[in-house]
RNA sequence: UGGGGGAUAGUUUAAUCGGCAGAACACCUGACUCUGGAUCAGGCAGUUGGGGUUCGAAUCCCUGUCCCCCAGCCA
């Protein structure tokens, strides 16, 4: 059992739930079929984790399959590098696509071959605009497109140019193959959308066999059908595109056939994550490669040390939704804390080192300490040999000659516990003459103190980490810190670009580090806690002269943090002045406003109804926005029922009704709801009941009277029925009862609605209410 | 500006039919500690504004505000 196992998911997202509500329906016969659709023209980085988390992580869960496949429909930015690059990353990350690897490529003929028959169905043509045209011919967000000269060539025209484009008789950008959408959708994307265009290029798969490429558009549904995947999952930026998706296989494919669902893709604090972005650093030097450790690539996070549990566990955290977000970077690196945590061994490191000299420790001497490579709350063990002799060096900021409140290092005159050995006491602070700075520390140690807990008399001191001189293995030690110096790299001033943020001390590589002799002979890729510096992984530059550590990331360090007064993780936050909110009276809509300014006739019932019916504005406003509303109105007021009721009701359920209906009548006449106000009105129900009546009425179930009698809604209950379900309800919660009487009287709603449930909404909630306090205060 | 999507503690999120606003990270207190780590205990803190329906609204109705996406022959 791994960590991850232990974190369970206690509730879907949304996708999950779809794909649970799926398989209970059986709408793909139990299948799933998720898949993660990579365009192989950069390297994969966190936000695919995420992704691919989902994707994989599903197909896991539900005992289904996830695909891998290259998305390559451009010849022009793809290649086999980026192929190997994001199989090695997936791979890496702890995902099997078994033997379902795939290709867009691979389907080439079967695009080309559907791409006929649509034609051949009328439903697209060859266009001959140039780009500039097309776009011309599409209008804008408000104006519609208009269609193009060629839209109504006739099929064989089509069919004749379109393999003519094939066999390569035209040069790029002669012609396209566009669908026949439509010009006037209010969705740009579905106004003619190009199926396929015409590129002279080699590709990195199929080289010179094609010179016609299809779209992502035309070809991500059909490649998602060819594989039978069940659910396909994209970003939000896709939605628009959601409309060609659903165009193409409708027009291909019958169901059941692949869906496609959106989620928000990841943004992580301080860093970007385009990959047009990351190119850029890449190819223009500001960072060393795809793998730089200060990159968030996936590549760049192994290199920093970071493990894929770490990862797995990040995007089980952050969960998945619709909502654009930014995730603070405490929560990755606070993923990967907790997944090293347990599994790397502690050793010493002395980053910056200060000479000590033990001034009681023989010359001559020297002795080997056993230390423990896991502390207590680790349930693992396992030592090593340390040595220890006369000189030796500590960290330059475990001594302070000038030591802050609440100091528990090393200070002139005071004790401090060599972590696995002795306390010392600094006797002697040496400086240098010239620069006043400290250059060694003459302590002097106490023999009795190994392996003995603090005693009372002895303050209690932190143990600090060193390393014995004679043995002390020199490494270069590089410090990264984040990318970027703001939060939101893409968010940049007028004339400056994200280059501009870039954090000049993203990385400090430390030459003096000094690390205990039982790393000597570390391999690279294995990890270590430095104690109370952070965890580090051995870097692939190390050579057999010099080992090369990268921190992955430090620890918390909440002495410094407070001393610094720094507040972590939310040092630009400012306190947002909340605007005091203008206050709009009334809620009048300024549509159906219009409506009455352009029909007298509902000016004049708007006016009435508050004159002589005592509505209000906002009672009237609604159901005075079309003559058809208003004849539902008056006509449901001749049953005799209450204005004021049946307003109410039409504002506040029937008008979506209105609004919703596909075709035709409402499943309910206005009599029928007249008929409801007057049971509400006259009491004979109580408006709990109404509601379940109301929604009968709307599922088309007869009558009020006929609904009434068929539930039962007209008996009533004797107070001691009541009384006897009150009792029950509260018996079957104790411990809730027990939390209202201390105190928690919230919890009223939650047994009221018990109790209603109960009575299947014959009671009055307000004697139930009553009721209830009765018995809860007796 | 037309269309599409979104808004719950500082952050990321949960809340079944309208019925207890819950968690994680961050932050603050304390305990413990041969890591100022970890762990444990406690605390601070929230439904985008306004109005309505209801015994009861994050959830339903009306009306504002803000954010994101779409006018590539990229994906």
């Amino acid at each position: 059992m791994t960590e991850l196992d232990f974190e369970r998911r206690e509730s879907m997202d949304f996708i999950r739930e779809i794909v649970a509500r799926d398989i209970q329906s059986g709408r793909y016969h139990g299948r799933v079929v998720t898949r993660f659709p990579p365009e192989p023209n950069g390297y994969l980085h966190i936000g695919h984790a995420k992704s691919i988390a989902l994707n994989f992580g599903i197909a896991e869960e539900f005992g289904g399959v996830c695909h891998l496949r290259f998305d390559d429909t451009n010849p022009e930015t793809e290649d086999m590098e980026y192929v190997e690059a994001i199989m090695r990353d997936v791979r890496w990350l702890g995902y099997d696509w078994q033997d379902k690897l795939f290709f867009a490529s691979d389907y080439y003929e079967q695009f080309y071959q559907f791409a006929e028959q649509l034609i051949v169905d009328g439903k697209a043509y060859v266009d001959s605009l140039d780009e500039e045209g097309i776009r011309q011919y599409r209008g804008t967000v408000t104006e519609p497109g208009r269609p193009s000269p060629y839209r109504d060539r006739p099929i064989e025209e089509n069919l004749d140019l379109f393999r003519r484009m094939r066999a390569g008789e035209f040069p790029d950008g002669a012609h396209v193959l566009r669908a026949k959408g439509d010009l006037a959708a209010a969705n740009m994307k579905m106004r003619d959308p190009v199926l396929y265009r015409i590129r002279h290029a080699t590709h990195y798969r199929t080289g010179d066999d094609w010179c016609i490429y299809p779209m992502y558009d035309y070809a991500h549904p059909i490649s998602d059908a060819i594989e039978g995947v069940t659910h396909s999952i994209c970003t939000l930026e896709f939605e628009n595109n959601r409309a060609i998706y659903d165009w193409t296989l409708d027009n291909l494919y019958e169901e059941p056939r692949p869906h496609q669902y959106e989620f928000a893709r990841l943004n992580l604090d301080y860093t970007v994550m385009s990959k047009r972005k990351l190119l850029q650093l890449v190819e223009e030097n500001y960072v060393a490669g795809w793998d730089d450790p200060r990159m968030p690539t996936i590549a760049g996070l192994r290199r920093r040390g970071y493990t894929p549990e770490g990862i797995r566990l990040f995007c089980k955290r952050i969960g998945v939704d619709k909502t654009n977000s930014r995730v603070q970077i405490e929560v990755l690196e606070n993923a990967i804390r907790d997944d090293l945590n347990a599994r790397a061994p502690r050793v010493m490191a002395v980053l910056r080192p200060l000479k000590v000299t033990l001034t009681n420790y023989p010359a001559d001497r020297s002795e080997w300490l056993e230390a423990d490579y896991w502390p207590r709350d680790i349930d693992k063990s396992g030592t090593r040999q340390v040595p220890l002799a006369r000189e030796l060096y500590i960290e330059r900021s475990d001594f302070s000659q000038n030591p802050p409140e609440g100091w528990t290092r090393l200070a002139p005159g005071s004790e401090v516990r060599l972590r696995h050995a002795y306390f010392i006491r600094c006797d002697e602070v040496v400086t240098d003459p010239a620069t006043g700075e400290v250059v060694e520390l003459r302590c002097s140690y106490d023999p009795d103190s190994l392996g003995k807990p603090s005693t009372a008399e002895r303050r209690r001191s932190t143990a600090i980490q060193w390393v014995a001189a004679n043995h002390a293995v020199p490494v270069e030690v590089r410090l990264y810190d984040r990318l970027f110096t703001v939060a939101n790299p893409d968010e940049v001033e007028e004339g400056k670009t994200f280059k501009d943020y870039l954090n000049p001390k993203s990385i400090d590589v430390i030459d003096t580090a000094l690390v205990e002799l039982s790393l000597a002979q570390a391999e690279v890729g294995s990890r270590y806690q430095f104690v109370r510096h952070g965890y580090f992984i051995v870097d692939g530059d190390s050579t057999a002269q010099k080992l090369v550590f990268n921190r992955i990331v430090d620890l918390p360090d909440a002495f410094t943090a407070k001393l610094a007064g720094v507040v972590k993780g939310r040092e630009a936050r400012q306190e947002t002045e909340k605007q005091p909110s203008e206050v709009v009276v009334g809620s009048i809509s300024e549509e159906r406003e219009r409506a009455r300014t352009a029909d007298v006739w509902l000016a004049e019932k708007y006016a009435s109804f508050m004159a002589t019916l005592g509505l209000t504005p906002e009672q009237a406003d609604p159901i005075t926005g079309s003559r058809e509303v208003v004849a539902f109105f008056e006509a449901a007021l001749e049953t005799g029922a209450s204005a004021r009721t049946v307003a109410n009701w039409i504002n506040n359920e029937v008008l979506r009704l209105f609004r919703d209906r596909r075709d035709g009548d409402l499943p309910f006449s206005a009599a029928d709801l007249g008929e409801l106000a007057k049971l509400i009105d006259s009491g004979a129900v109580t408006t709990a009941a109404a509601k379940t009546i109301y929604t009968e009425m709307a599922a088309g179930n007869g009558s009020p009277q006929q609904i009434v009698h068929r539930l039962g809604l007209d008996q009533t209950l004797s107070e001691s029925e009541l009384t006897t379900l009150v009792q029950q309800v509260l018996a079957k919660l104790p411990d809730k009862v027990a939390e209202y009487r201390s105190g928690k009287v919230s919890l009223l709603g939650m047994f009221t609605g018990q109790v209603m449930r109960a009575t299947g909404g014959k009671a009055d909630p307000r004697q139930v209410q009553e009721l209830l306090r009765r018995q809860l205060e007796a």
